[in-house]
DNA sequence: CGCGCAACCTGTCTGC
DNA sequence: TGCAGACAGGTTGCGC
């Protein structure tokens, strides 16, 4: 679920409701939510510290805490923190299965719970449990964060930066966009979203991109993204914004899980390929693939 | 070194 | 209805 746009969303909803909230208490209920630290040990660390802020780098949620150190965490692909006033109010599963004698799915799936000083709590939901939370000290959040690639929305997101981090790469152009440390936040939805206004065919290889491919896919990166911040990111499933409500952007995918519909731009029909894995969704007749070499006229034959 | 893929988990949906 | 298999927003480690 969670790529830049969602955890953006999350970060600007609960960063100003927390921001000066003491915590209380931290109970952490699964122990691969902090791994390898023990949940006990990660709870106590950080109960009874002030929130100074929070924020983002990358897919990562930064929780900054007083004492110079700073909460971060991932949400991986079903992971959800959602502010919660009144227990039986908010549900961010929403949506899930319930079974006999649970008031709500996100009970079953929550991992760590957060009780502030003004009573309302915020929840760590994650039905896959693959999302983790470390603390770390201030000092030290470059060096961990050193191999993660440019922010797409900061001004150091250039056409030349793209073309740097895209010299020599054999890759498909999916799997590059995809590539954390080379750019921050884009993943399977806005890879796909992005290719398409850039038109370029997602099996590209990202080396074989010129100059105008750089300018073109930078400003298709950033207008992806820009879209999903806009609408308040994508709930295909699971995602839930800070508030527990759904995102809409998944009503205004362009390609993206849109096999078999009509592409927006000239009516033929999205295709679906894989790509490393990962499903992609694409306009075969406007999304044609860049060639090594420029292709030769066809020669005629004299007569 | 770069790249593709399995693995990590749990739940939902589809087809037989 | 049951059940096996495919698939799901991400990241990591391993093999080639």
């Amino acid at each position: 679920m969670p790529e830049l746009p969602e955890v953006e969303t999350v970060a600007r909803q609960l960063g100003p409701e927390l921001e000066g909230r003491e915590i209380e208490r931290l109970e952490v209920l699964d122990e691969r939510w902090s791994r390898p630290v023990p949940p006990e040990r990660l709870a106590a660390a950080v109960s009874g510290r002030t929130i100074i802020g929070l924020g983002r780098r990358g897919k990562y949620l930064l929780l900054g805490l007083d004492g110079g150190q700073t909460l971060v965490m991932h949400l991986r692909m079903t992971g959800n923190l959602v502010l919660v006033e009144g227990e039986e109010k908010l549900d961010p599963s929403e949506g899930m299965r319930l079974y006999e004698g649970e008031r709500s799915a996100s009970e079953r799936f929550m991992r760590a719970r957060f009780e502030l000083d003004d009573g309302r709590q915020v929840w760590f939901t994650d039905p896959r449990r693959f999302g983790e939370a470390f603390l770390i000290d201030d000092d030290q959040l470059p060096t961990r964060f050193a191999a993660i690639g440019v922010e797409p929305l900061s001004p150091d997101f250039t056409p030349e930066e793209l073309g740097a981090q895209a010299q020599g790469r054999t890759a498909p152009l999916k799997s590059f966009l995809l590539d954390q440390a080379r750019i921050a936040g884009v993943g399977n939805i806005y890879a796909d979203e992005a290719l398409f206004r850039a038109r370029l065919h997602p099996l590209s290889p990202a080396g074989s991109m010129k100059p105008e491919h750089h300018l073109a896919l930078r400003d298709a990166v950033v207008d992806a993204l820009e879209a999903g911040l806009t609408h308040g990111g994508a709930s295909i499933d699971d995602y839930r914004d800070g508030r527990g409500e759904k995102g809409e952007m998944q009503n205004e995918f362009l390609v993206h899980t849109r096999e078999g519909e009509p592409c927006p731009a000239c009516g033929g029909p999205i295709a679906r390929i894989v790509v490393s894995g990962r499903s992609t969704y694409f306009c075969p007749s406007r999304q044609t693939r860049l060639r090594k070499r420029p292709r030769r006229r066809p020669s005629r034959r004299a007569t």
